[in-house]
DNA sequence: TGTAATGCCTCGAACTCCGAGGTATTATAA
DNA sequence: TTATAATACCTCGGAGTTCGAGGCATTACA
């Protein structure tokens, strides 16, 4: 998928977004993001760390994100929490995913005809 | 994207989704295909000639869709109707959606913290 | 001592979407 | 009449993601 203009970045993202939703509440570290996302969603949704990693590492390329290391029961860990710039990006995603997530709902239970915009 | 096992096929998937949601409901053609999902949705969802007359050409060859030829006012049509196997897959795709959907929403508007299930 | 869990990482394969572009016919506008 | 738009089909290359497997190192547990 090329940076899409027409339809909002969606249809995929949902790891980006979900990584940003859960930097917001609170910091985090990779390896911990990965069983939150699949424990939160009750195993809806389950991203390995094949595909948090690389997002991780391009949100904070952005700016979106910010790091520091800290190092708990001899466990190097690396924290992430969100900029200014991560939290208005995940306001807008929020936003995109919501409009697209209403317009499909509408279509799966809406009535059969095509309605005109009258 | 691999053919992903984990999780449900969606994250993409979307045009397919609303392809066989608009084919079930009635025969199309996939100009008029282009048009109602923009309208329909708003133009919250846009996609293009590129996208669709692939996946139709994918549904078709995985036999969920029966295409037959048309000709109105001079215009050569392909209309395409789901099949029974089409009908199982938008039910499958229908179930996917919903349920990731409510997940994520549960994830953008839930509390803070990663409560148990209780 | 060995296996699992923690914690980081990268890579190639596979897939989809996107936009541009091509062809042909009909309708409309200049 | 001629040019442009709309209809209607199609394919292709580029781009971006996800996925799973795999690698490395340390700590916890059996």
């Amino acid at each position: 998928m090329a940076a899409r203009e027409t339809n909002p970045n969606f249809m995929n993202g949902v790891p980006e977004l979900l990584i940003l939703r859960l930097l917001q509440q609170e910091e985090m570290y990779g390896y911990e993001i990965v069983q939150a996302i699949r424990s939160r969603t009750g195993a809806a949704v389950a991203v390995g760390e094949g595909v948090v990693y690389p997002v991780l590492h391009g949100l904070e390329r952005e700016g979106a994100l910010k790091s520091r290391h800290k190092t708990v029961n001899g466990r190097s860990r690396i924290y992430y929490s969100v900029t200014r710039v991560g939290s208005r990006r995940l306001a807008d995603l929020s936003e995109a995913w919501t409009n697209l997530a209403a317009a499909i709902q509408k279509m799966l239970t809406g009535g059969q005809h095509g309605e005109a915009i009258s």
